[in-house]
DNA sequence: CTCCTTTTGTTGTATATCCAACGTCTTTGT
DNA sequence: ACAAAGACGTTGGATATACAACAAAAGGAG
């Protein structure tokens, strides 16, 4: 239980909230910590969430439909998105070396009157700006993607950080690799469009500084 | 007023409420709609909203630091995610006919205690369920946008719908030019594609019914 | 039925992207 | 200072995609 506290504070879901806070909820609306062995099925597509599974230790590995996969680390949630839906999962978690998992009654989360508390609304608030914060990301990065050439979403995500760092003048966070990723691009190319803009007096840049001049 | 809730009611955001309690949230913690001339900036990239702006009338242009835009329609939230976060806006909202918005105090959203009566809860709660579901979507889309070929796009997006459907054999609700923009690529270039996989014995298809031979 | 519109499939070409391989320049560690 | 490792840029060839233009099929209205 000490343990599952400490593992907990780091966590953002728990952010701003006392040990004794984190106690209280936990008491209240999780279970035991349920404990998985090396190679288990720990969540699996078609099933429906009735709690939001954190994890405590070990890890998980989520893998999609169409074979992709990540892998989730102790503190995150398993599904942030999904834990505030009644939707079917789409993904299968998978823990390779065993992990350890908690599950809070995710219908204590938003439905009304008794059981909430303040602690309780905190716990609230922070999963739902973290569900939100997760939707912006994403719909910023989708924004990049859905452009057709190398040279749109390089553009399309320069001037997104420009607006964001309120200058046309910006030192990205992402080194070449990272960013042809982020934009999904080969790196090599990329490079070569980055070239290319430069030559074309588009933009100027030295490794992550770089300048947009607009039109 | 009484117009006002008759919009509101068709909003997702309203959904499962009746006309006294749209009512009594209104009046509880939303101000008088404001009305916006002909071409006016509604909302400004850098703004950091403190209320949730939903359309009553006329219509909103949200347009992103790429140039990209979208329209939203009345009942609809201007900005969904940002409802939920501090974060600065990174589009702006233009009116082109004008219209008019009301706004809900933010902080009486996700705050705890004295406000929170049951209906307003359940508000909160259609709030966060629309981030969410918006945020599923959005991961989901990214999946198929990800990866590099229109051929990984497609088997991305089929089998996703496998697995929606519980089925091999699904019917999609898209038709091919829809389809192509939701996978961001041509059009025809996508069907050309979809002959080959044909072709190849990975799918067959006829219209918008699919099936999928899995390897 | 015919005409018209919309949707879908096909083809050819210019162009862009991927991929692999290599060279240069930093950075890091010893 | 040196070697090793990593990051970045460049190049060339195979392939895929976009784009435009057209053909075929399906659906609707009269």
């Amino acid at each position: 239980m000490e343990q599952t506290i400490t593992i907990l504070m780091s966590s953002p879901l728990f952010a701003g909230l006392t040990k004794e806070e984190i106690e209280k909820i936990l008491t209240c609306s999780a279970t035991e910590p349920w404990q998985y062995p090396p190679g288990s099925i720990v969540l699996r597509a078609g099933d429906l969430l009735t709690t939001i599974p954190i994890l405590l230790t070990g890890s998980l590995e989520i893998t999609h439909g169409d074979g992709s996969s990540e892998t989730i680390h102790p503190g995150q949630l398993a599904i942030p998105a999904n834990a505030l839906l009644p939707t079917r999962l789409t993904c299968t978690a998978r823990t390779p070396d065993g992990c350890s998992l908690l599950c809070i009654d995710s219908s204590r989360i938003l439905e009304p009157c008794s059981s909430v508390c303040s602690c309780h609304l905190r716990m609230t608030r922070n999963l739902v700006r973290e569900v939100a914060a997760d939707s912006v990301k994403n719909s910023e990065r989708l924004r990049h993607l859905s452009k057709r050439s190398t040279r749109e979403k390089l553009l399309s995500y320069l001037t997104a950080e420009a607006v964001r760092q309120c200058s046309d003048h910006i030192v990205i966070p992402l080194d070449r690799q990272q960013l042809a990723d982020y934009l999904s691009v080969d790196r090599s190319a990329m490079s070569a469009e980055l070239s290319r803009m430069k030559a074309e007096g588009l933009i100027d840049y030295e490794r992550s500084h770089f300048t947009i001049y607009h039109k």
